[in-house]
DNA sequence: CTCATATCAGCTTAACTGAAATTG
DNA sequence: CCAATTTCAGTTGAGCTGATATGA
């Protein structure tokens, strides 16, 4: 009797970078829906945090820093400079690299941000003891963060 | 004396939805670039993935599965079923329902995959112990797996 | 009637390659 | 001449909302 038992898959342990790809898609849904109100998409908002987080930073630089290609780069900026959240100055001693940086506004939408996350945080990590945040966090960073240059 | 210190930035803790996203970004651009003869994208390999652990699946559960839409889901589906990597059939217990499942060559792509995960995981995890690698597959098991209906 | 499922249509954003202009 | 930076043009994929049809 009960020939057909509920298929006990194996599951498998998944890769890496499935891991990865699933947790961030798995967070991405809420953020974008708790963010409405700032008029930025979470990539856009990484940039800004970036940004805010070197002072200033050409291009070249937050493309390196995002494993992304300069003209991907250039399309993330665009809807930044054209509300007013970046600007920027002409470098003196290298009159081809622009320096990026905050406008008030910019400051603004990212502090405007950052009051939300907490509650956003907390809904993602409620499973989570402090400790488990801490080891996450420490992880993650030095799997984001490129190696010193 | 030295009034213009290097503006010793605080480098405040990035947020966690950042932080993911991050990563994220990190490692895909390797994935791809490894994966190229693969004919599907990161997304799709997911889908893959997610289909041969679950063993069938509706596009409806994947949706949930994966926080998208369900019409999202189907712009995933659509070139899986164009290149006959997955098929499906009528659940006959609920007509509506389309049971997808993995074809052969279906099964080849996502082994062609795997082949080269391990080569890829080394490269992005070299800085890791074997036990931070344990732990953070852990962490973001449980972060990315959605609770048990 | 209502709910879940699947899919079509249309839109936006984010990624790529290729090519061009500018500066050091 | 070459390398780095920026940006334009064009393409694709991946996400959304809205609408529609079907089955339980």
């Amino acid at each position: 009797m009960n020939d057909k038992p509920v298929t006990p898959r194996p599951r498998r342990e998944l890769s890496f970078p499935h891991l990865i790809k699933w947790a961030e898609m798995a967070v991405r849904g809420r953020v974008e829906r708790a963010l409405r109100t700032v008029p930025v998409t979470s990539g856009q908002l990484l940039v800004l945090v970036l940004i805010d987080e070197q002072g200033e930073a050409t291009a070249a630089e937050l493309a390196r820093l995002m494993y992304l290609t300069p003209q991907t780069m250039t399309t993330l900026l665009r809807p930044l400079r054209d509300q007013g959240l970046i600007d920027q100055r002409t470098d003196e001693r290298h009159r081809r690299r622009l320096q990026l940086l905050l406008t008030d506004v910019g400051r603004g939408a990212l502090e405007q941000a950052r009051v939300q996350t907490p509650k956003i945080e907390a809904e993602i990590l409620a499973d989570f003891t402090d400790d488990e945040r801490a080891t996450l966090t420490r992880l993650l960073t030095r799997l984001a963060r490129p190696p010193d240059r």
